[in-house]
RNA sequence: GCCCCCAUAGCUCAAUGGAUAGAGCACCUGCCUUCUAAGCAGGUGAUAUAGGUUCGAUUCCUGUUGGGGGUACCA
């Protein structure tokens, strides 16, 4: 709906007298600040003057007038230093809000573009832990949010099955059913204690690799429930092992080599990564000194896997301690003959748990870590899901344990939540009393009734920044202010009035639209819309 | 040492280079005979610091301070 403004008014915009011809910026719009009391911000003739070498006020006076010709459009106001505020039609709100299409037109039809979201592809040495829901929310929430704009897109899980770690996982395994502590570099936690004991009476005369697979198996099973759990679903659980199985690491090592990518030094195989202007401070090893290839071109490998499966964008969810990866990362998508554009990594920084207010030190090895199921256990996935999606990638994050635990409804996901069940609970006494919906809005709008209305027409250009950004809290903020103003809606008109069934079917109408979009918007989160709370 | 990320209200978080920096929680004042008070209305309260670019900077650039992470022929 917004779309199809935006478009009016370029039209009438770029066709009339005082702009014809000329090389101008595209319209964006924006919510307007409150005290304008208007609909829509444009900070058009901002940019544009800047182009024409014009005075902003001018163009946006002469902007102004030509857009208050738009339909839909009751009034454009200028307003110095250049903006120009819009004043909607109610029916425009209403038309737009029921508009309930999200795909994006320009990306249907003849666009090709395949998504592959990789993310959380923790090592299954042992369990998940709170690190893993961030990249797990993140990658998950980008996963529904591009399929629903209509950017087709799956969501994948590595899992390193092979190398020394899953090797030294079955070392381990095998010390504690020998009542040993495990080699020095191996893994110290309970888990394996747990493991060892529940294998006692069948392990006997295992070799080391049956206890690592055993263990890995174990662990992976583990990793399913917990994203089962939390909400989070993979189209694939792809191992590292199938690489091998297909000898996908040497084709990947011939083609680069065949591509003068690769040189020898010091008996091993070399990539020149730092050469590649990708700001790696140094190359990088692919195949040791005795022979076994490293971490580094198995993942390459698995990368030209993905895009021989056709997937034309590949992104990569990874914490910020794998950040260091990600220029020999680009490098070799370069050498794979990939455009920069077609690999996207998303690196979110970690997550510091905080108890007792002191931060709480995870470590895989030592076993001491919060896990990812003692989080959802104690406080919930909804919980989880909606803290981790509401901060933004890139900066740190606090969870406060004691805090998460004790109140959990200082949390605004009850807020969100808190306006499905209030609907729900309407609906089922209208329904009660054999009302229903009306086919149409309220015909004039109380403030709070426009202001609801209003707020649902920018939901699609929510989801478009989350896939801009590569952030879903947008949405959670949106959906925040979506809450408020639906509660406060609430207080102020009466939705079931007996003495006026018209409007009240009307305003049935309108409490569905909100309900559908909060159950939309915390589906994409990852979070439930409960019908009682 | 070098590289990356961050610093906004008491707490947790927002703000495509735009207008008077928004919410939730906490705190204070009112509001349940009425569709769920996990709510509403109102109040208190913030851009670490010094410069620069710009008509306009929380946003971009540089320095400073403080915090986190990385720097393997581990994965």
């Amino acid at each position: 709906m917004l779309d199809r403004l935006k478009k009016d008014i370029e039209t009438k915009l770029f066709n009339s007298e005082a702009f014809a011809g000329l090389t101008l910026p595209a319209v964006e719009f924006a919510p307007a600040p409150e005290h304008t009391k208007a609909d829509i911000s444009l900070t058009w003739a901002l940019s544009a003057a800047k182009v024409l070498k014009k005075n902003p006020l001018e163009i946006a006076k002469a902007a102004a007038k030509i857009i208050t010709e738009v339909s839909g459009v009751v009034e454009a106001t200028s307003l110095a230093p250049g903006f120009i505020n819009l004043f909607l039609e109610d029916t425009f709100i209403c038309e737009g809000a029921q508009d309930r299409r999200l795909k994006d037109r320009a990306k249907t039809g003849e666009n090709k573009e395949r998504m592959l979201i990789e993310f959380v592809s923790a090592n299954p040495t042992g369990p998940l832990h709170v690190a893993s829901g961030r990249g797990a929310s993140l990658g998950d929430s980008l996963v529904r949010i591009f399929n629903a704009i209509g950017t087709p897109c799956d969501a994948e899980y590595y899992v390193n099955d092979s190398g020394n770690q899953a090797e030294l996982l079955g070392k381990s395994l095998r010390a504690r059913t020998l009542g040993q502590e495990p080699p020095e570099n191996g893994y110290h936690g309970d888990y394996l204690v747990d493991m060892a004991a529940e294998i006692k009476d069948k392990c006997e005369g295992w070799t080391d690799k049956e206890f690592s697979n055993y263990a890995i198996e174990t662990m992976l099973k583990l990793h399913k429930e917990d994203m089962k759990n939390f909400n989070v679903e993979f189209n694939r659980w792809f191992r590292e092992s199938e690489l091998y199985a297909e000898n996908l690491p040497q084709k990947a090592l011939d083609f680069l080599t065949a591509n003068k990518q690769t040189y020898e030094a010091d008996g091993a195989v070399w990539f020149g990564t730092s050469k590649e202007d990708t700001g790696d401070d140094k190359d990088r090893v692919l195949v040791r000194k005795d022979g076994r290839p490293t971490y580094f071109l198995a993942d390459i490998a698995y990368h030209k896997n993905k895009y021989d499966r056709a997937y034309t964008k590949l992104i990569d969810i990874l914490g910020a301690d794998h950040h260091g990866y990600v220029p020999r990362m680009k490098a070799a998508v370069k050498a794979l003959g990939k455009s920069e554009d077609a690999f996207l990594p998303v690196i979110h920084q970690l997550v510091h748990l905080i108890e007792g207010g002191e931060k709480v030190k995870m470590s895989k090895r030592s076993g001491r870590f919060i896990m990812l199921r003692e989080l959802t256990e104690d406080v919930g996935a909804d919980v989880c899901r909606f803290f981790f999606a509401s901060r933004t990638p890139n900066a740190h994050m606090n969870f406060d344990i004691d805090l998460a635990k004790k109140k959990t409804n200082e949390n605004p996901v009850f807020y969100v939540q808190y306006v499905h069940a209030r609907i729900s609970s309407i609906l089922s006494a209208a329904a009660a009393k054999g009302l229903v919906e009306s086919e149409r809005l309220p015909s004039t709008l109380a403030p709070q009734e426009r202001a609801l209305l209003l707020k649902l027409i920018w939901f699609k250009q929510i989801l478009r920044t989350c896939a801009k950004d590569l952030s879903p809290h947008h949405l959670t903020a949106y959906l925040i202010e979506l809450a408020s103003l639906f509660h406060s809606f609430y207080d102020n008109c009466k939705v079931l009035d007996d003495t006026n069934p018209a409007l009240s079917a009307q305003r049935l109408l309108l409490c569905q639209r909100v309900a559908e979009r909060i159950k939309k918007g915390l589906e994409f989160v990852g979070v439930s819309a409960p019908e009682k709370m």
